[in-house]
DNA sequence: TTGTACGCGTTATCAA
DNA sequence: TTGATAACGCGTACAA
């Protein structure tokens, strides 16, 4: 690492000494208040005098002093969010839109990362951030059904993802049972009849893993087929990695499969990554087909099928939630607010082949 | 999409009528003032009166207000971090190290979105959000060295990446022409003799493009070859499909390769795409070699070789800077500080082959 | 070692 | 339609 100072130039200190409201004022002639009311769209205001204000604002380059404003108004417009991590493209795309949903209302957003550890879960729910935070959009990784009183917060909060169904907060998920049985039945309906889930988290009752699996499941028993146990395919964490070596293994193991459903779309990366290694034909022998519509997935080779969970409209509704509960202030707040978003299957040429 | 309200529970709505030092400091029968030294570290604080005020606070549940504190010391612990979007990996990898030096320092990072849309970095410069926030770490990607007046802004101002190195503000980069260098090299010393680039911006001087082909451009003159024409492959969007579509133009022309260096990551990946469709051999027939080790470099098929600009370096210094300068407060700002950051070649199965 | 009192820049409540 | 003035909650001279 090599540091150098230019020579000539001096960089940004700090900002010129603030011009306040006051001299707006007086050099506009009128009062302090009168220059507050221009500022927020006041509507009985003379047109001669909110000239006067807002050329007295041009010429001092008068910006408003949020802090000032923030602890008058006891209110930031900055809401958190909590996701595991943003290197993990799923959520890292989550904030993208979150941030935009944001923006278009006027509010500024926070990302923080809790690195799917609980206790930083669990300090993001009562953490010193939230005290500069109007709300918090949260999409827990660890924390489940048995954290409910953390959940109890006394500020607007929106959870995202299948972790916990029954918290005191709002929640905006998508039908996961549904999706699955969707991508489940897309195989089926191309005529795969030997179809591994690659993902499973044996032990777990809640999270995606257990309702993709159920979806998985529900599928088969319609069509009548079995729940072939070797077809289900462990794997703890969600990425290509262990999608690739779930996957090796299945091959390994001699297992009859005509084709695997990555739970997300990383396992079905790690998957399509393992097929190609061994030079297996996809989706002439096996088909893939993951889950979440990441941008990747526009691109792999081959281009892979998956479920669009409605990614904008997801983050749109959580911004809206929160916002919702800010703007109503004390009011009585309410019972939570259940939203279930749409998704989509995008099929592509993982499951239909090159023409696709 | 549904939405429903559960029964029963109330969801939270504001926060509890707050408790102010003034609270506290009547509760532990001291003064206000007593307050603030224990809160802020003050240590001439006899230990009794010390334990009072904390059981105080503990007992009432008391909390600072950010709003207030913001306000009187005209700092909010806030700084702000401009990429053009979080759906790119690199820049959501970097966002990740950011938060994370940041949060090591104690300050918060608001992350703001450009788009790569000209007008908008221009606002990410001037725009409100600079009221709220003690500095910014900008990535610009349109803004360039016509644009300097631009980056004279009166807050601290870090930028990164390769537009812009004169500009009256702190910059955090690497060394893009040496680490081209190297990765042009790395394919030399494999032998290969007929290296394409892809990603170049022709008419272009500045930029990750021209310094990166100018790498290139020494490796292959140090190594006595000259520089064809028809090796050096236009791309303008740095994107997985616009790599994949310039390397199949390669192939379709007919042209003569041993080798690609995509000039990022995505191009490579791109790259690997197209050669993948037409079942090419990597590396057997042609080797790729990319640039920016985002973490899907790991796991692509086969994986790819690139070059790890140090990231969490880069977010560590630019941090550092960024609050070096607030810290300064008003005084004499100083110079720009320039700092190159290392880098360092990763090689995996893309150019070593599948026992790497 | 601790307390008093003022000011930070806005918004809100009145009254005019 | 506009103005005086009191909060908002905290930091900090200055005093004790």
């Amino acid at each position: 690492m090599t540091t150098a100072a230019a020579p000539g130039a001096r960089a940004g200190g700090r900002r010129a000494a603030a011009v306040t409201m006051h001299d707006v004022a007086a050099r506009a002639g009128v009062s302090i208040k009168t220059v507050s009311n221009v500022l927020n769209g006041y509507p009985y205001i003379r047109p001669a005098t909110r000239d006067r204000v807002e050329a007295a604002i041009a010429d001092l380059g008068y910006q408003m002093n949020v802090s000032a404003r923030n602890l008058r108004r006891g209110r930031t417009d900055l809401v958190g969010l909590a996701v595991p991590e943003l290197s993990l493209p799923y959520f890292a795309e989550l904030a993208d839109s979150v941030i935009r949903a944001a923006e278009a209302r006027g509010v500024t957003v926070v990302v923080e990362q809790t690195g799917s550890v609980r206790e930083r879960e669990l300090e993001v729910l009562r953490g010193p951030r939230r005290q500069f935070t109007d709300g918090l959009i949260f999409s827990p990784l660890e924390l489940g059904p048995g954290d409910l009183e953390a959940f109890a917060v006394d500020y607007p909060l929106v959870l995202l993802g299948e972790r916990v169904f029954d918290a005191p907060a709002d929640h905006v998920t998508m039908d996961n049972v549904a999706a699955a049985r969707a991508a489940t039945q897309h195989l089926l309906d191309l005529g795969r009849r030997r179809i591994a889930v690659v993902g499973a988290h044996p032990g777990e009752s809640v999270g995606s893993a257990a309702l993709r699996v159920q979806g998985y499941r529900e599928a088969l028993a319609a069509a009548g087929l079995p729940v072939r146990p070797e077809l289900v395919r462990e794997a703890g964490l969600w990425h290509r990695s262990t999608g690739a070596e779930a996957t090796s293994a299945l091959l390994d193991e001699g297992v009859e499969v005509d084709a695997i459903f990555g739970l997300n779309d990383a396992l079905a990366l790690g998957a399509l990554h393992a097929l190609h290694d061994r030079r297996v034909d996809v989706p002439g022998r096996i088909a893939v087909i993951g889950f979440d519509d990441v941008e990747e997935t526009a691109f792999s080779s081959p281009t892979l099928s998956t479920i669009a969970p409605g990614r904008d409209q997801i983050a749109r509704t959580a911004v809206d939630l929160v916002l919702a509960r800010v703007a109503a202030g004390g009011e009585d707040p309410g019972p939570p607010r259940r939203v279930v978003a749409d998704f989509a299957l995008v099929a592509r040429a993982s499951t239909l082949g090159a023409g696709a």
